[in-house]
DNA sequence: TGAATAGTGTCTTTCAGACAATATGCC
DNA sequence: GGCATATTGTCTGAAAGACACTATTCA
């Protein structure tokens, strides 16, 4: 039946997942609880089947860790050098995965190990060149989000316009003014007011906004904050 | 020695080779001498090997095709769906080289068929799911083309300023003001004027330039052309 | 009424984009 | 001198970015 006769490899899938909690950019990883690298933090991930496509490996593995459905996930890139798995040749297509916090509970730990949100900053040493795929990711990430709206990925569906700006100023890791923030997002008309208002302390209640989108936008315009 | 039990896959390579020739964007196709599609024109590629890389894989089909080394070859996506070949389930990784069209000499069909450039509109009904992959190779082109300066891998080491314009023109498919232009090229610094002239035809001789950088630069500012 | 965040407008500067006349070399 | 392309500058409108005060609710 099948009549090519490429040489035959080990391809596997690794998720970076990506929220934000306590205002800081997390990624989930889970430690390894056998060789190689038994002990050391990696992505999560895992060997892409016979009778499924990548893209449906990578949300089974997601969905394995996190129990949820229906989150941003987008392929990265493919890592394809020889010597990235000491076991042999293993190639790996990498995906990243945009979550709103409350929307996932971590599986406690189906692999022995465990499973832990790392603020980005804080990362410890990895397994394989997860490292580097991490670093790749956070890159397209904050290429991604001055051209399109996937940051909206990352907020509840109602959120203040206070939340949005963190969420941009914690992924581009910079500060920006609150006038012309607002002044920007609301002349993309992308946001609706719900008429709500979400109160969250002793001050001033905020409006909450939604997105008019389901779908992750390309901005045609000028990008949302630092134009390229 | 290997000790994992991942399902294994052909992986294969496919390359969308992206050239510009009499003022036109031209990719090349290679037409298939066997099942499954032959007749039909394909992108080149092959199978991974076991013993290289994938991106040595797609630089060895590249320069099997085209002879030449030291071209800008960059990862585009892998397609994993199961259908994808009639034959059995096969991954491909895609990539886009871009190159000038005096720096290669096609390959005369070392397959059979034979070896073509066709200008990206007039593309015939391509084996496998290559149509697809083109159009997201140019879509990425027309994409990085904004804030990189690939498109000089395109071009000749020395250029004039007409050239080089036409060569966005044709990738973008659209016409830029003469003026605007070369205030927008100049400025950005990375320019610089060779003091030679190319002389063609009965009328002023242009000034030749040359990219004051070997390597693609990803450029911080505001992008070369559209802005996003 | 004090604390804390929400919400709002103006000015300046920079850049994109529209626009046309002169320069140069060849024949 | 005619032809064909090369080269150059100004003006206008839009948007980025700097900047500070008032509003609202709760405790």
């Amino acid at each position: 039946m099948v009549r090519f006769s490429f040489d035959r490899h080990a391809v596997t899938v690794d998720i970076v997942l990506v929220t934000i909690h306590k205002e800081t950019l997390k990624v989930l990883l889970v430690k390894r609880d056998r060789s190689p690298f038994g002990g050391k933090w990696a992505l999560p991930g895992g060997g892409v089947g016979s009778h499924e496509s990548v893209d449906e490996a990578a949300l089974r593995l997601l969905q394995k860790e996190t129990q949820v459905g229906n989150v941003y996930l987008e392929q990265l890139y493919t890592f394809g050098e020889l010597k990235r798995d000491p076991r042999g040749r293993v190639i790996t297509v990498a995906y990243y995965a945009l979550v709103n916090y409350d929307r996932f509970r971590l599986e406690p730990h189906l692999n022995g190990g465990g499973t832990h949100l790392f603020t980005v900053n804080r990362i410890p040493s990895l397994a394989f060149d997860h490292q580097k795929i991490i670093r790749y990711a956070l890159e397209r990430l904050r290429h991604k989000v001055n051209y399109t709206t996937i940051c909206f990925q990352l907020l509840p569906d109602k959120f203040t316009l206070s939340e949005l700006q963190k969420a941009y100023e914690v992924i581009l890791n910079q500060k920006f003014d609150k006038r012309n923030f607002r002044k920007k997002m609301l002349q993309l008309n992308i946001l609706k007011r719900t008429g709500e208002k979400r109160i969250s302390g002793p001050q001033r209640p905020a409006e909450l906004y939604s997105f008019t989108e389901s779908k992750v936008l390309k901005l045609q315009e000028r990008g949302i904050l630092i134009p390229f």
